[in-house]
DNA sequence: AAGCTAAATCAACTATGGTTGATCAGTCAT
DNA sequence: ATGACTGATCAACCATAGTTGATTTAGCTT
């Protein structure tokens, strides 16, 4: 899951799908992306469980999956909350 | 930042250090690995600002950065608030 | 100072993952 | 049914990033 973010693509996939759902013709265009290159990225994103693929006549509507962003930030609190415990002195 | 975390070794560190501050000579043998490629990915992770090192003498501890941790959940929490708004219908 | 050890760095190699252009499958309109 | 369009897939190519083993730097110990 994080290393299909960890890509600047898909990053800014990700931010724009922040504001909302798209239409992959809206992103194709906004992000002036080949078609193929834009596919491949929604591909990897969606099979980390981050988008939602909502398909409606010939289009497809992406979103971002909000549980995988919540399972991220818990993830992310529980690193948080011991990590500050100094290390016994060494060897 | 993002593409640091994205990388099993790392995120194996990521998960020990979420249990505190280690030394290096700690991680080398907790888990088992050749002592450059755990240098290279402390590295990686410290210029990422994941990272805190700690000298002391010849030893190095390293620990997880709170903050770097808490701009992530932000950001996640900034991206989950608008992200469920429906798309226009396309075209 | 010499010897030992911890950790960082480097060059050569290897592997993984992204890009490109073409093609394919499905949907809608005429 | 045909033609036009959206989006997915594929193979060949290319770039980036991780691995390895050797070397270097620096701090302790005697």
């Amino acid at each position: 899951m994080l290393k299909a973010l960890a890509e600047p693509i898909r990053l800014q996939l990700i931010e724009v799908l922040g504001g909302g759902e798209r239409c992959v013709c809206e992103l194709t265009s906004e992000l002036a992306m080949a078609q193929s290159k834009l596919s491949f990225h929604l591909k990897v994103l969606k099979e980390a469980g981050l988008l939602n693929a909502r398909e409606d006549g010939r289009w497809v509507y992406y979103s971002l999956e909000p549980k995988a962003l919540e399972a991220l930030r818990a993830w992310l609190g529980g690193l948080a909350s011991r990590c500050t415990i100094p290390a016994a002195p060494c060897c």
